[in-house]
DNA sequence: GATTATCGTTGACAAATGTAAATATAAGAG
DNA sequence: CTCTTATATTTACATTTGTCAACGATAATC
């Protein structure tokens, strides 16, 4: 049974140690805290807190190797993310999601093969696309733009 | 001068505080509580509170009108989904949001209109487009995929 | 003018978060 | 076997967040 993790609980800090272990598939709290150190001033103690913290959340799991955790994933960054992103649009209109991902599109750099991947999904999409999406801002409410 | 309003830190009850008002342009303590009680059982103490903190954040500026407050944005929605999405965005592989947005397009219902604009952004961008996108997970390490 | 309905202000409190020191423990070095 | 080192566990503490109740002031109503 996979229990589930909840990556839109994990905070700011402690996606920054997922980061790592993503990378790098698992590691020790002495890894962690070695790389962490690159960009975060944070002593020993937050480290193993924010990994604590991490475990308690189900977002790692442990194993023991003699004295030490190897610390592991239990959610796959791709899962983490979907989730992140999915919870960030829930908070947007609907009506305004569109212009979002065209902004994001602009700004973002992407390899031709996603371009292309993405034009065919569009493609796909424009024949059933409605003319206008509808705005879900107020329950009763009229439309917000 | 404009004060610089950082979206990212409202809090998911704000967020929604600040869709009504978004959505109405501006409204005071009691229609706000009258038109958030379609959705969450906050008490009007609770919706008070949130108020003020939206106005510490200096997210809502208030306008006295007789004994009462009448709550106004100090940024626009679009604005503040941006800075959401792009702090989102921040947290993610570089390599990876390609993928991660070929997901968003996926399960977003868009409009004729932005997928017409997306293919066209999309055109463009095909021309300078790497091949490959640099991860940048970590400093010195290769690339995490 | 007294009573009631409205608002805003204060104060509260538990849980989560950022950040860390202190302590205990086991394992490796000598 | 003792000292040092690497780890983990406990404890701590200020802020922020989610939720409210109580109190005070002002306006509307009877």
């Amino acid at each position: 049974m996979t229990l589930a993790v909840d990556a839109t609980e994990m905070t700011t800090s402690e996606w920054e140690l997922m980061r790592i272990i993503w990378t790098i598939g698992q590691a020790s709290s002495s890894e962690v805290i070695t790389l962490i150190r690159a960009k975060k001033n944070w002593t020993e103690s937050t480290v193993k807190t924010l990994l604590r913290r991490l475990v308690g959340k189900n977002a790692l799991k442990t194993a023991k190797d003699g004295r030490r955790f190897i610390y592991s994933p239990n959610i796959t960054e791709n899962d983490a993310m979907d989730q992140m992103s999915a919870k960030m649009f829930s908070r947007m209109c609907n009506m305004k999601k569109g212009k979002e991902l065209i902004k994001l599109i602009s700004e973002t750099t992407l390899s031709k093969a996603d371009i292309q991947t993405m034009r065919a999904v569009l493609n796909d999409k424009l024949q059933t696309a409605p003319d206008q999406v509808e705005c879900n801002c107020l329950p009763g409410e009229g439309s917000c733009c």
